[in-house]
DNA sequence: CATTTATTAAACCCTGGGGTTGAATATTTT
DNA sequence: AAAATATTCAACCCCAGGGTTTAATAAATG
């Protein structure tokens, strides 16, 4: 049940470069071949291959073999533990809370 | 209205790394000195300040002068653009829907 | 004022990873 | 079979950044 503790540091990583948040937003639009991901990107096309490749290791992308070229999707669920992380921080967001929320820490620690 | 570009990114390459995502979730407990901080950590302590430094600079810990100490609060305001940008994936993330946008990617793309 | 305590700054070391180029592999095309 | 295409692998370069140690700064304490 702790499986995906190393799994969120793998996604955040992977996700943490905006060439390969470029590359999932590309990929939103639908499956790519590594060439058509590849090509808008300002780099050799080994280079992206590599950010793909990141990608794969993080299951965010799944890819299907279809003769010589490699057809890539989307695909989400481990964006699943990020968002359960950030949930466990929602309780601060709101600009509104975020004073109430101090203050009950504050009061919380019985300091001062 | 753009300035939250810039942010995502630094606040993902913040929060991708397990010793600072350590820091904030220890801060959810309340406030503590960057000295309260440090201990637990299995570090030096000029290392944990460096570490607490790119989450200030990140804006998701404030620090506040007390004396020769200084306290350090949580400030997840700026976790808000990463929300927003996980939303633009939440589409795809439950296991049911995975196939039935894959195939919906698949047919707008009008390939087979 | 001298000393201790809390924190940062500076100077370094070293690994990881983003980038490149140039083979290697596999598949399609001619 | 030969050539072209799509992709990865391997070897390398370079630097950002995580870690250390040793000052430096600033406030509390004796």
């Amino acid at each position: 049940m702790v499986e995906y503790k190393a799994g969120l540091d793998t996604v955040l990583k992977a996700v943490a470069d905006p060439v390969r948040r470029q590359l999932l937003a590309e990929l939103r639009e639908g499956p790519k071949t590594v060439g058509e991901l590849a090509e808008p990107l300002n780099m050799s096309f080994a280079g992206a291959s590599k950010h793909i490749g990141v990608l794969v290791r993080a299951r965010l992308i799944q890819q299907e073999k279809r003769g010589r070229e490699r057809l890539c999707s989307l695909s989400a669920a481990p964006l699943r533990p990020l968002q359960d992380w950030l949930d466990t921080y929602a309780v601060f967001w709101s600009d509104r809370l975020d004073a109430l929320a101090s203050a009950l820490q504050e009061e919380n620690r019985g300091k001062q």
